[in-house]
DNA sequence: GACCAGGCACATC
DNA sequence: GATGTGCATGGT
C-alpha cells in the first residue's frame, strides 16, 4: 500500500518543524561532512569538523596541502580515518584538477553528467554524490539513506532488497520536482531514523507509526 | 561487552 | 550479479 508521500512528508515536518539542513556553513564545509558521515554517527563527524576547522582545513586547498597522515589524525573522531583522509584528498584533487578548485563551477555542469563525473571519484557512492549534489550544490536530486530504506521497507512501501535507485526513483515519481521538499524531506527522514528507526525501532511513540502496514510495532 | 551509526571499495564465488 | 569483508571511533 503507497502512502501519499506529501502527507507523510507533512507529518514529519509538524512533527520536528523544519530541519534547516544541512548542518554546515559553506559548500565544502558540507562535502567534507558527506564524506566523514559515511557509516558514522554525526556526533562523531562533528568533532572531526570542529578539527579541521582549528587548523583551517575546511578548504579544498588546504586539503590538498596537508600530508595525508596529519589529515588523517585531525578527523579521528570520525572514524575510519585513513581512508576517510584519502576520500577528502581525491575529492579536493578532483575539484582543484577538473574546475581549478571552483565549486560553482563544478556545480555548473549538467546535474547528470556531474553525477556520474564525481561517482568516478574514489570514496565518493551514490548517497555521498546526491547529499553533494542536493546540499552543497542545490541541485534537484533525492538522498536515500540507512534510514530512507528502513522508513519505505519497515512500513511495506517498498520491498526489503529494494535498492539505492529504486528508492530514489520512488520518492522522486510520487514527489514534484521541488528542490526545498527534496532537501527538508531527507531531514526529516534522517531526524525520524535517529529518533525511531533505529536498529531497534520505537514505533509506539513514532510520528510515521499510522503509516504502518497494520497497527502494532515493527517486528 | 556487544551492538550500532546519515557508506564505500574490493575480493571472491 | 550476489554476497562477504575491512575500515574505526564514540554512544547506548
Amino acid at each position: 500500500m503507497v502512502p501519499d508521500l506529501l502527507s507523510v512528508y507533512r507529518t514529519l515536518l509538524d512533527y520536528y518543524g523544519h530541519r534547516n539542513w544541512w548542518p554546515g556553513q559553506t559548500p565544502i564545509e558540507i562535502i567534507i561532512g558527506a564524506i566523514l558521515t559515511q557509516n558514522t554517527a554525526w556526533k562523531n563527524v562533528e568533532r572531526a569538523i570542529a578539527n579541521l576547522k582549528a587548523h583551517k582545513m575546511v578548504s579544498a586547498r588546504a586539503l590538498i596541502r596537508i600530508d595525508e597522515k596529519d589529515l588523517a589524525e585531525l578527523i579521528r573522531p570520525s572514524g575510519y580515518y585513513n581512508i576517510k583522509a584519502r576520500r577528502l584528498k581525491s575529492f579536493a584533487n578532483f575539484l582543484e584538477q577538473n574546475y581549478r578548485g571552483s565549486l560553482a563551477a563544478m556545480f555548473r555542469q549538467p546535474l547528470e553528467r556531474l553525477r556520474q563525473e564525481i561517482l568516478q571519484i574514489n570514496g565518493i557512492g551514490p548517497e555521498t554524490a546526491d547529499s553533494i549534489l542536493l546540499y552543497a550544490g542545490g541541485l534537484p536530486i533525492f538522498v536515500v539513506d540507512l534510514y530512507t530504506h528502513r522508513v519505505v521497507t519497515r512500513h511495506g512501501w517498498l520491498n526489503e532488497k529494494a535498492d539505492y535507485h529504486e528508492i530514489q526513483r520512488w520518492f522522486t515519481t510520487n514527489l514534484p520536482e521541488d528542490i526545498g521538499l527534496y532537501n527538508d524531506f531527507h531531514a526529516q527522514i534522517v531526524a525520524v531514523g535517529n529518533e525511531f528507526c533505529r536498529a531497534k525501532p520505537r514505533c509506539e511513540d513514532c510520528p510515521l507509526r499510522d503509516f504502518l502496514p497494520r497497527k502494532g510495532v515493527f517486528a
